[in-house]
DNA sequence: TCGATGTATCGACGTATGTCAATATATCGG
DNA sequence: CCGATATATTGACATACGTCGATACATCGA
């Protein structure tokens, strides 16, 4: 007797669900996005201007500033211009819709 | 007097976590994959098969295949071959290693 | 053993992505 | 207004990725 392919998929991610969680993990998902938001997190008031991320990065300026467009377009991180400079910091509710999508199973699988 | 450019940059994560995380984040940063394992989670017994993916998902075989290959690759995913079928199932602890990854401010940021 | 069925791999294709140098834009100081 | 500095955009490049058809491998039933 088979027990395999039962016709279960009830409560699942339908396409636009999934493509916009996607976006987000795709925006986090690049090692030195991970660091950025890490330097950004760790950063005194949780703020920090792009001219001090290429040093420790290691990155030229343009890969950084494409760094953090990708960030902010997907809502990870919010900037504010303070003069000459602009200043990043992390958006931590994002970061919990996120966490809130991978919950158990994805979804509110209780 | 100019507040930018503090020196910062302290218990920021390293080269190695970063890109381990980001691989993880990367398996799960494309909507198919979100998909399947929503898809496995929702299951009875939290297990399907991947004959049972195609349909639903529109996808061939191969790339069902393929994704599979990813998700198992980063641990987000179990395999069992059951007579002619392998069977699948998320891994809970590694989705929950990932949440903990995304903590408030990435990192152990109390 | 043989055919059927589920799965994995291979090769190819178009597209997306990370990176940089060059350049443009914005803002401050003098 | 002009030079200096921070940031953004553009164009180009190599690489990675998602997808498929074709094919190979694995397992079961007869």
């Amino acid at each position: 007797m088979d027990y395999c392919c039962t016709p279960l998929f009830e409560g699942v991610l339908d396409e636009a669900d999934a493509a916009e969680t996607a976006l987000m993990l795709t925006a986090l998902a690049d090692p030195m996005r991970l660091r950025i938001v890490s330097m950004l997190a760790a950063a005194p008031d949780g703020v920090a201007c792009g001219c001090d991320l290429e040093a420790p990065l290691g990155l030229s300026q343009p890969t950084v500033s494409h760094h953090l467009k990708v960030l902010r377009e997907a809502g990870l991180v919010a900037n504010e211009r303070r003069g000459r400079w602009v200043h990043y910091r992390v958006v931590p509710e994002r970061l919990e819709e996120i966490r809130l999508a991978l919950a158990p199973g994805v979804r509110e699988f209780v």
